[in-house]
DNA sequence: TTGATGCTTCGATGGCGATCGAACTGTTAA
DNA sequence: TTAACAGTTCGATCGCCATCGAAGCATCAA
């Protein structure tokens, strides 16, 4: 038998649950109360939803005290919701409506793990200007020069290597239609500029801010 | 504003509709009709949905007399379609029903417009094994030697090139779950076997035929 | 011109599912 | 213990949309 896809196009198919399931590409854990402020609805019909994405694999759900808290199941439903996002804003590029909202979205957001927008797309183009990464087409693939940079700075390849994710990996940005850096070293760069506090993720939506400081040392660190 | 999801997600989330994407990724172009039966459905409600497939971006029409073709827009909806593929296969995973017209899926199909199923992976392992591509977790490359081997063949790497598409791509397998060759190489690859006779397409379904020489053939040009 | 075929438009029907009010369970805090 | 909060279950409502019959419009083959 084939495999359903109806199954899962009718779970990401619902105004709601697109809702919430595009909150949680910010990779936090949300609460059951907080993503039904998301999709404006009332907590009954959000609980109804959640037991669906639940059912279907596209979340899990972590119990704590008298809060559930709810992420995307794994990676690979990121990837899906990544790409659905693309498909669809090719449909909607007629209209680019830009609040000041939108604005800090396109300048620089967390999409699931990594950093998308204007300056994850430019951080991408710094890396293969010095070499660090090669681009082939839609592949990415680490330098000698990227692995010696990356070591330097605090990458320990053992351990990302253990994953089975892919350690770089494009990501096309909706946004900017370009590619953004994907992968576990995605994932390490946004972690680490969030460490030291460089950036900030907004609390209410996938926007991250970074301080003017905070935006020198990471540009500089990057030869951006 | 965030691109809506949910609207791809509810084209792709009802069963009729559904049913004619997995048909249209054999790569074929099929007629209303054809497309009605596939979906078991009469052709007034075919028709409806074939329009807001098209209204949707996710299918192109082509007019020919009284017929109308349909077709997958571009790789992009193929690539998402393979991926929802993917992720409803690992929910129905716990049951594997395996009839003949199954098997014939399994050991050979077409996958938009490259070679899938257990041929197709084993194709994937040969090349690797010979050198002739080198993996790097999901992410393919051609090697020098490979370009040579496939220049050698006949395969016009500008030609290619030219295209924004990549030349090697992994695509996860969902009968296998594991990779197999995708990319504009992929599609030569196939396109080569089915224009020498070695294999010929199933006239309903994405089922690959290869007759013996032809497999023989096959198997002896990919060193497998 | 005639009949057959491919596809569409219209209108009526029926069912499924999103929604919320009300009431309930479980957890926290004082 | 009590009150507030988080989340759920149940039941009723309501709207949307997939479906198909009937009729219509093109195209083809004589």
């Amino acid at each position: 038998m084939e495999p359903n896809i109806a199954y899962i196009g009718n779970l990401i198919g619902d105004t709601a649950r697109s809702k919430m399931l595009i909150a949680l590409m910010s990779g936090k854990a949300l609460t059951a109360t907080e993503l039904s402020l998301e999709a404006d609805i009332t907590p009954q019909t959000a609980s109804s939803h959640l037991m669906q994405l639940i059912k279907g694999d596209l979340l899990v759900v972590r119990k704590q005290g008298r809060h559930k808290y709810f992420q995307l199941k794994n990676s690979q439903v990121a990837e899906l919701i990544e790409q659905m996002l693309n498909i669809s804003a090719a449909l909607t590029s007629a209209t680019i409506p830009t609040g000041p909202k939108n604005e800090r979205l396109k300048n620089a957001r967390i999409c699931y793990d990594h950093l998308a927008g204007e300056l994850g797309v430019n951080l991408l183009d710094a890396l293969l200007d010095k070499g660090l990464l090669t681009e082939n087409v839609i592949e990415l693939n680490l330098t000698e020069k990227g692995q010696d940079f990356f070591t330097e700075i605090g990458v320990d390849f053992n351990t990302l290597n253990n994953h089975r994710r892919p350690i770089c990996k494009a990501c096309l940005d909706w946004s900017e239609r370009r590619s953004h850096l994907a992968g576990s070293l995605g994932k390490w760069i946004l972690n680490d500029a969030i460490n030291r506090g460089w950036a900030t993720q907004d609390l209410d939506s996938r926007a991250l801010q970074f301080s003017a400081q905070g935006l020198s040392a990471f540009k500089k660190r990057y030869g951006m």
